[in-house]
DNA sequence: TCACGCCCATCCAAAAACCGCATCGGTTCA
DNA sequence: TGAACCGATGCGGTTTTTGGATGGGCGTGA
């Protein structure tokens, strides 16, 4: 005795039963199609008119029409109907990871290059993950992956949360960046000593912990002692400075591509060999559904026409 | 043993439990919400999930988290819910009358007067109706009514059909049509007597039944006989020929808006007073919700503001 | 004119789905 | 460690839906 329990929406069943009815203007075969038989199928229509509180269609013993109401509520129901497929279609792929957003930090220094060859085997491998960029250094990206604001960072060593797993993604050699002039620049090849007593633009001991503690290290185990000008963060502001003859800078090979006019690189040998390490890092336990897709594009190798693209684009 | 019966498809339902427990991100607050319990609630978004095969909301018995999918289910069952909403609201307003399409045929001497005073009517006393023209000549539009390609007539008279019902919506005198230089300009009034043997554009028989008869008519009984020079069905080519001096003619008063340069116009007396009619026609079993509303409009006296607003135009 | 066929509405019993209650299992917090 | 909280689950009762049978209106053809 609940009474008779209006409802005040109508329910997709109701709108796929009047679809049929509509388009096929005759119950019985609207009820086949439906897969059921006729009296439900007219039940359900009358349950939506009685809802809508509009007739829908007219229907005489002999013939179905739409009524004007009808007409445009076909219109609607099928772009509803259209709608709730889609919508599932979209979730499912977005579940499947086959589409989606990563959200990636980045440092300005893997920027250079790492990031546009990523971004271009993106567009080509997986072109329905989205890549949302957020440049931030290391220990920013830490903090934030821990958060949840990005899920997977682009950094550098050490990395030693547990909650984290990390791969190297590349890895790349020192070269000096010497401004127009320097006597250095008629060796092919530098070593450390070449700095002793020599200007040096420095990295940052925050903002820039990796460089600034690698190239300390370096230097302190070589006994060589460069003089320091000026110590910071971003690279492409060290490269200013090198330009401006106040000094050289040990910058990663990537930061070749910055194209600063009258500066001039060299490799650098040390002993032993120290290539600048690039770690991707992500939460194990992220369950972003793109996240397996993009991580598979971070252990691709580049393909031969990424590459060229990149080329292409010098 | 029918099976589980699974449905490849979720209900609406579904959709406005997962909408309330996403927003709540708590299936107790959520269910209150819903005006029903937990555990059904539960049940619908379990359901949900098992259609879509994926998994919107992370619970723990701690807390309720929107996965990745969910995010962006949750936007698609956002808009779906609004479109069943704005969709019924249409429909109702269609039904009520409020708005709709109203298909209107119309004789070109009409369109020169009545019509447009009609539409600004429309325009201020109903906005959400909309006018469909389509012109037609008397004869064209009694077929199309019964058709139903038009749902209204503004057409001449006599209209004989039992499943039509009417409405004299417009009256108007005849006036004379006169080329520049015409001798009977100097006369401030005419009669048909200034007519006989003189040159006259005339009606055709088909086409303009209605003036092509009602003319005959009266110079049959006045015992005039006018010279018909040529006989045409549109008004405005009848004036292009009276601004060629090739003679005068007999037109609805409306057709001075026609602005013909070097074309006068004078009252014309007839007795009895013979004035041009003009109904509206539609078929009694006419089933458009709009056609009501329509109808208040043709039986509403002009307003003073319409007046203006067309006076205004000139 | 009348009998037949077509077609949607209605009735009814059976089946399915849904709901609410009670309860379970896992987590958090004091 | 115990209490409180929260979502999942089992279960019986109720509502809703379904399909077959039937009713009744309306064309159609003999």
């Amino acid at each position: 005795m609940t009474g008779p329990s209006f409802w005040s929406q109508f329910e997709l069943r109701q709108l796929r039963c009047f679809v049929a009815a509509a388009e096929e203007l005759h119950f019985g075969r609207a009820a086949a199609r439906m897969n059921m038989t006729q009296p439900p199928l007219s039940r359900q229509i009358q349950l939506l008119e009685h809802v809508l509180g509009v007739r829908l269609l007219d229907r005489t013993s002999r013939a179905v029409k739409l009524t004007p109401a009808g007409r445009v509520f076909l219109l609607e129901a099928r772009r509803i109907l259209r709608l709730t497929e889609s919508a599932a279609l979209a979730t499912r792929r977005i579940a499947s990871g086959e589409a989606g957003t990563i959200t990636l930090g980045f440092t300005a220094a893997s920027g250079y290059s790492f990031l546009p060859r990523l971004l271009l085997q993106r567009a080509s491998h997986a072109p329905n993950i989205d890549v949302a960029l957020k440049e931030m250094v290391s220990s920013e990206q830490v903090e934030s992956l821990v958060t949840g604001r990005i899920d997977v960072g682009l950094l550098r060593p050490p990395i030693v949360r547990s909650e984290f797993t990390t791969l190297k993604v590349a890895e790349e050699h020192l070269v000096a960046a010497l401004p127009m002039g320097d006597p250095r620049l008629s060796e092919a090849t530098l070593t450390l000593k070449h700095f002793h007593r020599q200007p040096l633009i420095m990295y940052a001991a925050e903002g820039a912990r990796y460089f600034h503690d690698m190239l300390a290290g370096l230097f302190e185990a070589e006994g060589v002692a460069p003089v320091t000008i000026q110590s910071l963060a971003q690279i492409h502001s060290m490269l200013a400075l090198v330009r401006a003859g106040i000094g050289a800078a040990l910058v990663p090979e990537a930061a070749m591509s910055l194209h600063f006019d009258d500066v001039q690189f060299r490799p650098v040998e040390t002993n032993p060999p120290a290539p600048v390490e690039l770690y991707a890092a992500w939460r194990s336990d992220n369950d972003n559904p793109a996240l397996s897709a993009f991580l598979d594009l971070l252990r691709t190798e580049p393909d031969p026409e990424t590459l060229d693209a990149l080329a292409a684009e010098e």
